[in-house]
RNA sequence: GCCGCGGUGGCUCAGUCGGUAGAGCGGCUCCUUGGUAAGGAGCAGGUCGAGGGUUCGAUUCCCUCCCGCGGCUCCA
């Protein structure tokens, strides 16, 4: 080709530009569209990202990448993570890098480095800072395989990885300044874009997971092309810690904790009652819908879970101890007892499908480092039923579940999604049947209309699973309700029914939470809504504030009234002033606030106001009273 | 479980370069009898996470353990 080739570039509206080959994709791009060449970042060809400055030597299509582009922000992030990474080793000369990808929230950095310490961090916050401010370009530069080896020196792990590369293939590098680092690619021109860098925190963490890999030093951090963004972000962040459910749940003295009793949680009678609440949610239609309630035993010897699996499979997270020279373990799930119940007498094909519910408290020994508030404990108690199925009812069980599913969570105004695990390393049972399992979830789930994703690799060790994740307010993902079929299990405790052809069948198990666990959910719950608990779920659904004492028999007769409508109401009888109450109110985020004074007694209206709204109604008492029924009737989430 | 960082009244935090601790909120009592997010005064409350070591003396320095936090891994 001679230097006055040009090849034809087709650009995203569709139009062609004959370009100059050895022109890079910024020229090209520029001339495109002059005036939003200032946010292209870097640059799609051919559906793969590369550098602005990478030139064009063919024909093909070109494609601007923005902040806003998913490759686009990945760009961004590790970009941010390379930069990271000159400041750490600028700070540490020693410190190897290893890898360093994009992530879902921002990025990380992996260093082989002595354990770092809060000044590191500051010293690296320093330095990125000192290379955004003097605008170092990120330069590509492309050697051999043997070259490759020689640039990168000592540093093993980039040794292998450079050793990965196919014979014959460049290796890139990347430099910025003085720091020249192994890397794909591609980058931002400059470290101008990396004004929002902002590094998270770091953590040590073992190679590849393994907790008998080599400790290495992760920095996390994210990253945004202005100050600006990252400044939004990092609000978003602090009103994420204001939600933690964790001081949230304290403050209004829902549960609570103590060193000696670490992941079990105690339940205060506020929260008692916002547990009931939530399981009366979950229990109401059992008649109609076929459950039936059980309580199986809190232990059982060994051998029962030998025979269900969980001893092989799950022993190191089962509670155990011993009597009369037995081993006992205190559950871990609901079960095993349900199948015991099952085995218990002969079944006809005329029971299924039979569903046996159990809410039971289930222990499970999670290793120490893991626990966190509720969202992660030790002894839990879940929504939990087990479905005896034949093959042609599982479809429309999962059908109804899912009907169910959406019914629970709209209420909540959570967003979920699906996640469809397969068929783990660790399995029972033959290949076929989980094909088969995994090919019903599956085509049901296709059939729900809710997006889901698949895991591979990621099911229980009897059967594959259908997970609920929910994200709340503020996006963040968490994993409640989980429905999963089982082939296995009831074969290993030799469950039989006599089905309609004389012949004996083994049953079909439906496990399946819909919240999950009450833990959890409400560990969930209280942030999504910033403990600003739906009215039907409030400890105190209204609190009566008496002006003065001589009120205080008007207020008394009013908390009766309510309480016999079966409203929760308290009364704020109190030397403070009427602000202060209110303010107290306000705070332990009643829903409803209801004044009485001299007004009041003569009208027998009550000043009502709703939380988080400021000013007042006067509404008559039956008209309040009707208000505050059709709220907690409709489970409206507010008040 | 692993790595790092923490632990001071109920809560949020200050402080002690080694001489046994303070504030605000909350609690209690009294005064105030109020009209929609903090009325006033007084009082009580801490073996400074636990144990061991160094020291004349440890909340402070060292070690071990417990618990928590941030990650890793795992998971409802």
């Amino acid at each position: 080709m001679g230097a006055g080739d040009t090849v034809d570039v087709s650009l995203p509206d569709g139009t062609h530009q004959l370009v100059a080959v050895g022109s890079t994709a910024a020229d090209v791009l520029k001339q495109w569209r002059p005036a939003e060449f200032a946010t292209f970042l870097a640059a799609s060809w051919d559906g793969h990202p590369i550098d602005l400055a990478a030139p064009i030597r063919s024909a093909g299509s070109l494609r601007p990448l923005r902040f806003s582009d998913p490759e686009g922000r990945e760009v961004l992030q590790h970009s941010a993570a390379h930069l990271v990474a000159k400041a750490l080793t600028e700070a540490i000369p020693q410190a190897l890098p290893t890898a360093g990808p994009p992530t879902e929230e921002g990025f990380y950095y992996d260093f082989d480095v002595r354990p770092l310490t809060p000044e590191d961090v500051a010293k690296v916050r320093e330095l990125v800072q000192r290379s955004v401010s003097s605008l170092e370009r990120f330069e590509r530069v492309e050697v051999s395989k043997r070259e490759a080896l020689e640039w990168v020196g000592s540093n093993r792990h980039k040794q292998g990885y450079v050793a990965e590369v196919a014979e014959g293939v460049p290796v890139s590098f990347y430099r910025t300044g003085s720091f020249l680092d192994l890397c794909r690619g591609p980058h931002v021109p400059d470290t101008g874009w990396l004004a929002g860098l902002h590094v998270l925190g770091v953590s040590a963490i073992t190679a590849g997971g393994d907790p008998a890999g080599e400790a290495r030093q992760r920095v996390r951090g994210v990253a945004f092309p202005t100050r600006p963004e990252l400044d939004a972000y990092l609000k978003l962040r602090e009103e994420a810690e204001a939600r933690d459910h964790r001081v949230v749940g304290a403050r209004l003295g829902l549960f609570m904790f103590i060193d000696e009793a670490p992941g079990f949680p105690f339940w205060l009678p506020s929260g008692m009652v916002v547990v009931r609440e939530l399981e009366r949610f979950v229990t109401e239609h059992f008649r109609e819908d076929g459950y039936q309630e059980v309580r199986t035993p809190l232990m059982f010897a060994q051998s029962v879970y030998e025979t269900s699996g969980h001893w092989e499979h799950y022993r190191e997270n089962i509670f155990q101890t011993e009597a009369d020279g037995r081993v006992y373990g205190v559950k871990p799930m609901n079960c095993p007892g349900s199948m015991l119940i099952f085995q218990s007498t002969s079944r006809s094909y005329r029971e299924l499908p039979l569903r046996l519910a159990e809410f039971a408290p289930l222990h499970r020994l999670e290793r120490s480092g893991t626990l966190h508030g509720l969202t992660r404990v030790r002894e839990m108690v879940q929504d939990d039923a087990h479905l005896f199925v034949s093959e042609d009812q599982i479809e429309a069980e999962l059908t109804k579940l899912l009907a169910w599913i959406q019914r629970a969570f709209t209420t909540f105004r959570l967003a979920w999604s699906y996640e469809l695990s397969t068929r783990p390393a660790h399995f029972l049972g033959e290949t076929a049947q989980w094909d088969r399992a995994e090919a019903t979830l599956e085509k049901v789930l296709k059939t729900s209309g809710v997006p889901y994703r698949t895991s591979a690799g990621e099911g229980a060790f009897y059967g594959p699973k259908i997970d609920i994740h929910v994200r709340d307010s503020l996006g963040r993902p968490w994993q409640t309700g989980t429905i999963q079929l089982d082939y296995q299990i009831p074969a290993r405790f030799h469950l039989q029914y006599q089905g309609a052809d004389g012949q004996l069948h083994t049953p079909i198990v439906i496990h399946r939470t819909i919240l999950g666990t009450w833990e959890r959910f409400l560990g969930v719950l209280l942030e999504h809504c910033a403990g600003r608990l739906p009215p039907w779920l409030a400890p105190i659904q209204v609190r009566i504030i008496p002006v003065a004492e001589r009120h205080e028999g008007l207020g008394h007769a009013f908390v009766r009234e309510l309480d016999s409508r079966g409203i929760r109401a308290d009364l704020a009888r109190s030397s403070e002033t009427l602000s202060k109450r209110v303010r107290e109110a306000e705070v332990a985020k009643i829903p409803w606030v209801a004044v009485v004074g001299d007004q009041e007694a003569a009208s027998g209206a009550t000043a009502v106001r709703t939380h988080g709204r400021k000013g007042q109604r006067s509404l008559s008492k039956g008209e309040f009273i009707d208000e505050v029924l059709g709220k907690l009737r409709e489970r409206a989430f507010e008040p």
